[in-house]
RNA sequence: GGAUUCUUAGCUCAGUUGGUUAGAGCAUCUGCCUUACAAGCAGGAGGUCGAAGGUUCGAGUCCCUCAGAGUCCACCA
């Protein structure tokens, strides 16, 4: 029998590695079954799972063992991210704490090290997977980095090359002075930093005249190549066509006329350095202007500057430029200023904008096909919620291009080979002595945005590919739709011409109780195993999965995790009682139902439609409050309450077993370990495992409207008895005379009424307590106080303010005439009800 | 500058295509160890749904304006 308490713990323990061992898992591409596939947003490989992975993939086990239990042959496709960027930061910061310097370490020796790590933090997040109860498929499981993976990377480079939509080009990109590599536009987080615009004196060749340009990078005047005004700006138009001397470098330089240039914006000219700036690097196209490139790699001055700021850094430049500004009289003002400033997603640094060789993915064609999809109902990507397909729309008029090479070694390396000014492009390397192959590596977004049929053994038309393809569902965060879900939207559409998945649901992050961002630097985060080990993954997952709505943020509450605790252990108990009473049951017959049985299965079946309706269109919230609401406050409040008196019968027996049952099945989507074990010890079931047991479906056979009414009634009734009971402080010696009614019997046993009081009338106060179909006087031995008087008289005031709301309401033609008949009459019968109260209350 | 979300009970949040007198958890008050559960049971108190307008027979829900908070994108010489 079950302990008196529940023990997630206990419960949590072996139950993972017997689903996976039976193969319950794993999807079975001969079965006759109709496919479902949900790719698993693969987890990098850089550390532990936190408490956002786990709030997606409780999202898609939910999704995924709800779909299995209906029927679906369904595959969840488990993998990892190899995350170049991310992972080459944490192996080269491990070698470096152990004296190891990447570049002596040798690429082949670096790889290893890298692969060693991808195996050791690879076994933790399985064991994390297996903590939280993931029914991934293993046999598929896919590590962007594995062979065929790669040959799909290869693939895609080589004929987006031959096309024209992948080319190599010197462009000013964002640089990472410390993990010396270029990054993609989205890679650079904004952060608002003080800074100031310092007011610099370009004096104008041969005269005494000057401009003041204003800037927030004095370091970068060594590569200024020109000065811009506007065309129409009349302050400036004598400077146009001839020469500014550029301060400290005495080298003139000329002043230009561009668009860029804004009248309204600081004091109108701009300094135009092409090689560290995105809009000069646009004016220096314009105009034709040269590209002085004036820093290394590590972001220290290089040789283009003059030698006394040589090998300083940005910021020490930019001090000592300052100082001798000032002290040649040419600095003319400095004004502070608040402004955005580029860093690097991974290394936190700031990028430096540099003009540099690298390979683009020509993006305008293919976001144009996306857009096209979105406009055909039959191909476009379902967002769930909706808003979040504007996100994907937005990102599809973006003008730039994708900057896909990284100077890195972990990656996938570029298919291009160099000989001489020879390039060659190809699946292997070209035939012939003395090519050397491109050093660089790939956007790790590049390999992942070909995951959802990459995993499936796409080039290869497997077939894998052809039954799981598209997949039917993508579960993420809002955070990374620009990322990832608008890079596999481009790269699916355009590759397989279908879309990568049909619905898109976004969830928002998880944040602390009080609304702050998680992070390590506050200490604010949440280990989510660490609250398994507290509550258990049943308790996590529901809370997770049933607590916010799909799209927002969720403020984690520790003290609602309990409360879900609370929930799980209540929903033991009532299985405790169950079991306990059911353990001869040999078969579910519901027949010779009794009332309350009729009016439990009504009470089902009405909540499992409606749960399977919101299960249907991932409101889980909505499910997770009714399957609450109908186990705690109408299994356990009333019908095990009412069930006690009939438990010998049959029919109570097997309506017990059988509404536990379809509890169980509809929380183990959100609770699988706890719904496992209480599965398991039921007399009477359909499946060696709830998880490849059937989700119950609906019987119209079993909706009893009239014992709903009459149930719902004594319960009404035994609602208002508690209230005056215990309004009134009758703890005992209350007598009850009960008008003639056929619904009394089971009323008086709940209620556990005296017998031998029923129907004596003999004492000083008297209270009437009415249903609909049971009517009755309470006496008891009190006077009536003040307080008493007061209750009543508020009562007969609320009553009456009710009464003329709807009598109003229903002389109201408009409201009569227009209304659903339902609605109309249903305020007919509360009217009729309230008038036959306040006669009673006013006797 | 563009987009978008949020504002509902003391706290944290639900609220489906507009439809009875707006819900939950926690906290709070009262009474109970009633044989599944005291991490429980029974009962109560607590909200003019951010403000003002509009559409409608009917608005927490739809529309407009405003205020406050957040997020994303763009700009930022």
């Amino acid at each position: 029998m079950l302990d008196t308490k529940y023990n997630h713990l206990e419960i949590e323990k072996n139950k993972y590695n017997t689903w996976k061992e039976k193969g319950y898992f794993k999807a079975d591409n001969e079965s006759k079954k109709p496919p479902y596939c949900i790719v698993i947003p693969p987890p990098n490989v850089t550390g532990k799972l936190h408490i956002g992975h786990a709030y997606d993939t409780a999202i898609q086990d939910a999704i995924i063992r709800y779909k299995r239990m209906k029927g679906f042959d369904a595959l969840w496709l488990p993998g990892m991210d190899h995350a170049a960027i991310a992972t080459e930061a944490k192996v080269v910061k491990k070698l470096k704490d152990m004296g190891i310097d990447k570049y002596e370490f040798g690429r082949e020796n670096f790889l290893e090290a890298c692969w060693d790590w991808t195996h050791e933090y690879g076994d933790n997040i399985r064991n994390q997977w297996a903590g939280l109860g993931l029914s991934v498929d293993y046999s598929r499981e896919r590590f962007t980095l594995d062979e065929d993976l790669n040959y799909a990377v290869r693939k895609v480079f080589v004929d987006y090359y031959n096309k024209g939509l992948i080319y190599k080009g010197e462009k000013i990109i964002n640089w990472d002075p410390a993990a010396k590599t270029a990054l993609s536009n989205e890679e650079v987080e904004y952060a608002s930093e003080k800074s100031a615009f310092y007011h610099l004196k370009y004096q104008l060749e041969g005269s005494d005249k000057y401009l003041d340009v204003a800037t927030t990078r004095p370091e970068t005047l060594f590569g200024d190549t020109a000065v811009a005004v506007n065309e129409k700006d009349e302050r400036y138009k004598d400077f146009v066509g001839k020469n500014v001397i550029l301060p400290i470098m005495n080298k003139p330089i000329p002043v230009i006329t561009d668009e860029h240039a804004d009248m309204e914006k600081g004091t109108g000219c701009v300094k135009i350095t092409p090689a560290h700036d995105p809009n000069d690097f646009e004016v220096g196209n314009r105009h034709n202007l040269e590209r002085i490139i004036i820093m290394n790699d590590d972001a220290t001055m290089n040789e283009n500057v003059p030698e006394k700021y040589q090998g300083m850094t940005r910021e020490e430049c930019r001090d000592t430029v300052l100082e001798d500004l000032k002290e040649q009289g040419l600095l003319l003002e400095v004004e502070p200023l608040v402004h955005e400033v580029g860093h690097s997603q991974r290394t936190g640094v700031m990028v430096e904008p540099m003009v540099k060789k690298q390979w683009f993915v020509k993006m305008a064609p293919l976001a144009e096909n996306v857009l096209k999809f979105q406009d055909d109902k039959d191909k476009k990507i379902n967002f769930v919620p909706k808003r979040f397909e504007k996100i994907l729309r937005h990102w599809m008029n973006i003008s730039y291009d994708w900057c896909i090479s990284r100077q890195l070694w972990w990656g996938h390396r570029i298919p291009a080979w160099y000989k001489g000014d020879e390039i060659y492009v190809g699946m292997e390397a070209p035939e012939g002595d003395g090519w050397v192959q491109d050093e660089d590596v790939l956007d790790t977004w590049f390999s992942s945005a070909l995951w959802p049929f990459s995993t499936l053994g796409w080039p290869n038309n497997t077939k894998d590919l052809e039954r799981y393809f598209p997949t039917d569902c993508l579960v993420t965060g809002y955070d990374i739709i620009f990322f990832w879900v608008a890079r596999m939207a481009f790269q699916s559409e355009y590759l397989t011409g279908y879309r990568p998945f049909k619905d898109c649901v976004i969830h928002g992050l998880i944040r602390d109780e009080h609304g702050t961002k998680m992070s390590k630097s506050l200490g604010n985060t949440v280990d989510p195993f660490e609250m398994i080990d507290k509550y258990g993954a049943d308790s996590l997952r529901y809370y997770l999965t049933t607590e916010g709505s799909m799209g927002l943020d969720l403020n984690f509450s520790e003290i609602k995790l309990t409360a879900t605790w609370n929930f799980i252990n209540k929903v033991w108990n009532a299985s405790r009682f169950v079991l306990m009473n059911i353990e001869d049951l040999k078969e579910i017959k519901l027949d010779n139902l009794s009332s309350i049985d009729k009016w439990i299965l009504t009470k089902y079946e009405n909540t499992l439609k409606s749960v399977t309706k919101h299960m249907d269109k991932y409101e889980f919230n909505l499910a997770g409050t009714e399957i609450y609401e109908f186990t705690w406050n109408y299994f356990c409040d009333y019908y095990i309450e009412m069930a006690k008196y009939s438990i010998d019968n049959e029919s109570t027996k097997s309506t017990l077993c059988y509404i536990l049952t379809g509890i169980m099945k509809m929380l183990h989507p959100f609770m699988p370990f706890v719904t496992e074990e209480i599965y398991q010890i039921l007399p009477v079931k359909d499946a060696e495992s709830i998880m490849i047991s059937s989700y119950p479906e609906y019987d119209k056979h079993l909706v009893f409207a009239n014992e709903e009414i009459i149930v719902d009634d004594q319960i009404d009734f035994m609602k208002k008895f508690r209230n005056i009971k215990q309004e009134n402080n009758m703890t005992k010696d209350l007598k009850i005379l009960f008008e003639d009614s056929i619904y009394n019997d089971l009323v008086i046993k709940v209620l556990r009424l005296n017998e031998n009081l029923i129907n004596e009338p003999l004492s000083i106060k008297s209270y009437p307590v009415n249903s609909n179909n049971i009517k009755a006087t309470i006496y008891f031995e009190k006077e009536e106080t003040k307080e008493d008087i007061e209750n009543k008289q508020k009562q007969i005031e609320d009553l009456k303010a009710s009464i003329l709301r709807r009598e109003k309401l229903l002389s109201n033609e408009n409201y009569v005439n227009k209304a659903p008949a339902n609605i109309v009459e249903m305020d007919r019968v509360k009217l009729q009800e309230e008038k036959n109260k306040l006669e009673e209350l006013l006797k």
